[in-house]
DNA sequence: ATGGCTTGCACCGCAAGA
């Protein structure tokens, strides 16, 4: 990595369209190196690059219409390689744009919408296990050339129990369950990190809160969105932290900010 | 209490999210 600091983050913007504005405005505040965007919402032709250069990002992204979509916003400054861009992962055939992965800074950024899963007796639930399959065959491939990878994005997976505001009302539905924190479990075995737990956080940290029933004023959240880091990268790490404050703006998505930071040396 | 919000698309309600 030839860079001093290095920030990543990631957010679940649902609908770029109307997002757009406070994407715009986080990053004023927090102007980080790269920015993973999931639920873009929209197709490539509408994608908002004028807007975001203005603001000194570069954009790479896989859009399509009305649902999924993830983006990739690098900063002026840092270190792209271009031709490293893959849209979808190249071992699993996928309508569906949730994957895309580029090389900045020497670092192997991998941007993920995972499936939602709706619930584990339905066929999105059979899709969610395969696709979270097939990404663990991605990584491992990903990872012999490279020690340095970061998978940030919406993981639809609640790691544990205390990443849940009431376990026990969750219990036997997608995001929770064994099967899905089996894959999660996979991905660790890769040797990749969930830098949020290497520091002391508050209590009941969550990254999505319902829109319904006054979830986030309540504090009724998940913590789904997730930095995973090989550990030489997590071994430089020095924060993680959820950014609530978006949440609380007017008309904002139910998903809040996570970011990361890294200095070598 | 199987709803409750929000978004996109296409209509005058629906699917989908988590």
């Amino acid at each position: 990595m030839n860079t001093s600091v290095f920030q990543l983050a990631t957010w679940n913007v649902n609908s770029l369209k109307v997002r757009l504005p406070h994407v715009l405005q986080w990053l004023q505040t927090n102007p980080v190196d790269v920015l993973c965007l999931q639920e873009l919402k929209l197709t490539d032709d509408k994608f908002p690059v004028a807007e975001l250069r203005q603001a000194g990002y570069q954009s790479f992204f896989a859009g399509q219409k009305t649902y999924n979509g993830v983006a990739i916003l690098v900063r002026d400054g840092n270190s792209v390689d271009a031709t490293s861009l893959v849209a979808n992962n190249p071992f699993y055939t996928d309508e569906q744009k949730r994957l895309l992965a580029l090389t900045v800074n020497g670092v192997r950024v991998v941007c993920g919408y995972f499936p939602n899963g709706q619930a584990p007796d339905s066929e999105k639930f059979i899709y969610k296990l395969a696709w979270l399959e097939a990404l663990h065959r991605w990584l491992e491939e990903e990872l012999k050339h490279t020690t340095q990878l970061a998978l940030l994005g919406d993981y639809n997976i609640a790691p544990e129990d205390r990443d849940v505001h009431d376990p026990a009302a969750w219990v036997g539905q997608n995001l929770v369950s064994p099967q899905e924190r089996a894959h999660f479990s996979g991905l660790q075995n890769l040797g990749l990190i969930d830098v949020f737990r290497q520091f002391d956080q508050p209590e009941k940290s969550y990254s999505w809160w319902d829109y319904r029933m006054m979830g986030f004023r309540r504090n009724h959240g998940l913590r789904i969105d997730l930095i995973l880091l090989t550990p030489s990268l997590a071994e430089h790490c020095t924060a993680c932290t959820i950014d609530k404050t978006p949440r609380a703006w007017e008309q904002p998505s139910d998903h809040a900010p996570v970011i990361a930071t890294v200095r070598p040396d």
